[in-house]
DNA sequence: ATAATAAGCGGAGACCTCTCCGTTTGTCAA
DNA sequence: TTGACAAACGGAGAGGTCTCCGCTTATTAT
């Protein structure tokens, strides 16, 4: 499960890098204009004049294209992160994990439906593997976890808290946030913290 | 959305309560027979002898048909856990949640199945609001924490600390973590408490 | 230039979820 | 008993995801 080998291949024959350049461009132009949740497989096969088998022999699902389509962001993103990281190097661990949670909570926002085109996987999905994106930034964190813990055999597994809080940073969760309990960004971030920062580290 | 009225009307007409016993029956069957996950609701209308429209008249999806199926077991669970929290209403709370986590993992054990059908509801699932069994859950996750962390304004708020555990207990978080990271049910409680109980609290 | 070959194409079709709506059928009151 | 009538039925069909496979075409070696 999951190649995630989105680089296209190097030498991509002339006709199939025109109709990835398509593919591209119709669903760009359709997610702006109905949404992406909206957009079907088909629709953008169609307004790209090129068939479905075409379609998914280059992206398997829609996720995997939402993933392309985000990909240049998601860079941008963590090069903010890691420069951010870098600047800070001092600050306690705590703090350094308020501002990766803090930019990462505005490039969602920005990228909210995207994000969730990339998460809903159809049914076929078993053992749901990050995408690239989270795998990036749970690494982070379970860094920026083992800082805070320690590594001693008996705590809290930082790898399992860094999954916990990613789920929290998931679409599901997150959107629920924001619209079942109308939450503001700012206020999710501030609960994150709380909730998943030990009192101790919180200090500044 | 969600109005989960899945009482069957007191008066049910005869034709449409014998119906829903052969929906029932042969949802059961299958499920046993393939899981339920590869189950359609094509598939359990064939099988009840009935046509789509019927099954989709009872069942807006196949999430409520697995709700209707679990209920009776999801009723005796609660049951056992306000016995549980009556009997040790003088130990803290912490150990309270503890307990209550141990039967809901135990019971997320046993109904893996159903449960993961409950949750995959198809994509024109916005506001996802919980089903009747988290919403339950959710009640006593937001009391048990309120008298863990009081309800003072600038502390974590329970809502929302409660919303973050119940994300963990669902579907796709557990069942990652059981298979995609491989941990025992003992070791995922174990972990969640680590990571939703403050220290403090969490002394016997 | 040409032939061999593998990559790419695209549509038919399997199977799914869910809706719409004309027809049938219990139920209840007269 | 018999209508009246709402409730329930069921199947056609819209629209979706994704696969399979015979045909086409770009490439590369000769």
């Amino acid at each position: 499960m999951s190649d995630y080998r989105l680089t296209p291949p190097r030498n991509e024959r002339r006709d199939a890098a025109e109709n990835r350049q398509r593919i591209i461009d119709a669903a760009l132009h359709l997610f702006d204009l109905h949404g992406v949740e909206q957009v079907s497989m088909n629709q953008i096969a169609t307004e790209a004049q090129i068939g479905p088998g075409t379609l998914y022999r280059r992206y398997r699902n829609k996720s995997e294209l939402c993933q392309d389509l985000i990909k240049d962001s998601v860079d941008m993103l963590f090069d903010d992160i890691y420069e951010a990281m870098e600047a800070h190097k001092e600050e306690p661990a705590g703090g350094r994990l308020r501002r990766l949670l803090g930019f990462f909570l505005r490039f969602r926002e920005k990228k909210a439906q995207l994000l969730k085109g990339i998460e809903n996987a159809s049914p076929p999905t078993g053992k749901r593997a990050y995408s690239p994106i989270y795998q990036e930034l749970h690494q982070q964190l379970v860094l920026l976890f083992e800082e805070i813990h320690g590594t001693k055999p008996g705590g809290v597994n930082s790898v399992f808290k860094a999954d916990m809080l990613l789920h929290a940073l998931g679409s599901e969760a997150y959107l629920f946030q924001r619209q079942g309990r109308g939450l503001s960004p700012e206020t999710i971030l501030e609960q994150l913290c709380l909730t998943f920062i030990p009192d101790e580290a919180a200090k500044l």
